[in-house]
DNA sequence: CATATCTGAAAACATCTGTTTTCAGATATG
DNA sequence: CATATCTGAAAACAGATGTTTTCAGATATG
């Protein structure tokens, strides 16, 4: 309430810039762990502090708690995959295979890179209510972002309920990409865009539904 | 070591019947609290005991600790659901789409009747690494359960790698039966199962690798 | 140099959990 | 009836964790 008055020079460093590189030491400490195949339950405070080489001290200068920690990660995470997914998807050629292949390839690019933002996003055991909330509603972002052509077809709603195709489609590139980030699936990068991208097509193109309207 | 000695008869039952009872008792217990939505992380010893109206004491009379427990509820509702749905494909026509059709609906029947059930095989929350392997596995058991036919043209292993195309479907239908579940998916039953049918078909009948063998 | 702030480490306190043990009362058996 | 076993509840103990506070030393500022 009343910070803002001290935060003197110290180390040749501004306050300002300590603190926000103490906030980033923690976020990144904060991925190692939540990147890790042990889930979230291994997010302590003690443990991302040592991992960041910070005090304990500290943690409670940046964030609320354990849970606003976790947000963050989360959030610069998905922040960051959005926006160069978003960006591939759009300089991609304007049809459906090309779009498709290119946000895949950004995906599989981006977590082979760096395998932590891959088992965040899909196959850390999240025992976190807010942080599961945050990946059903960024699911939804990346399938409204990859199959753009769907949403013009079928009318995907953000707001409303998703089609049964749609979370099939990310129930199945989420378990396809954690297998392949695991070893289980023996592809390289290149083949596994390319599998994904047929299963993607091949789903989009059913229709909604065989007997009618869907409800 | 030496406990089979005892066992006295109690308010007119057998020891072993009691302590069959209460091991139920946990079961049944460990099943309402996996088979919420609070993931693996809520299954605490006093817990479960509370939940069964059983003292602290007898939990180690039936499990050696928090892990045995899970896994005895795991397994327990994995054997009935793999029961079940084999005997369901096997009664159905020999034909793909009947037999593919025949074993989710015994999928969705069984877990629509009972939702704890479908959200720990599909939904919750698991940090249990245990408890992950046995999904692994029983996943690959249903998907070969559900898609012989794909299994004959593929020849998926069970002891070697999964196909990319079985891991989507897992993980796709795991996704839509939990949307399901959670009420994020308004279809009736019906719907859900012919829906889930046609992917699961369409996805089947995409060739493994288009442009030759996948590795 | 004197004082105020910052830093790192650790202590302190409460809570939750796993696990074992105690204990008074209920029940069966000779 | 006397004794041994069973039951339910709770206490006890150790360890992990969240969260706040203490404290000695380092660093900047007037």
């Amino acid at each position: 309430m009343a910070e803002e008055t001290s935060l003197r020079v110290y180390g040749g460093v501004e306050g300002d810039e300590r603190q926000a590189e103490r906030r980033m030491q923690l976020i990144e400490a904060g991925l190692d762990i939540l990147g890790s195949d042990s889930g979230d339950a291994s997010l302590t405070v003690r443990g991302v502090c040592k991992q960041a080489g910070l005090a304990t001290r500290y943690f409670y200068e940046s964030f609320a708690g354990r849970d606003a920690l976790a947000i963050a990660v989360y959030d610069h995470v998905i922040e960051e995959m959005a926006t160069t997914t978003l960006a591939a998807v759009t300089a991609a050629p304007a049809e459906a295979r090309a779009k498709i292949r290119a946000g895949l390839e950004n995906i599989a690019r981006t977590i082979a890179a760096d395998p932590r933002r891959g088992r965040l996003l899909f196959s850390v055991a999240l025992t976190n209510s807010l942080l599961l909330h945050r990946r059903v509603h960024s699911s939804r972002l990346f399938a409204g972002l990859l199959g753009d052509q769907a949403k013009a077809f079928y009318g995907i709603s953000e707001e409303t309920d998703i089609e049964p195709t749609t979370q099939f489609i990310v129930g199945g590139l989420s378990q396809t990409f954690t297998a392949w980030l695991d070893g289980t699936l023996e592809l390289d990068q290149r083949r596994l865009v390319d599998r994904c991208t047929e299963i993607f097509l091949a789903i989009s193109e059913l229709r909604p539904a065989p007997s009618g309207r869907s409800h």
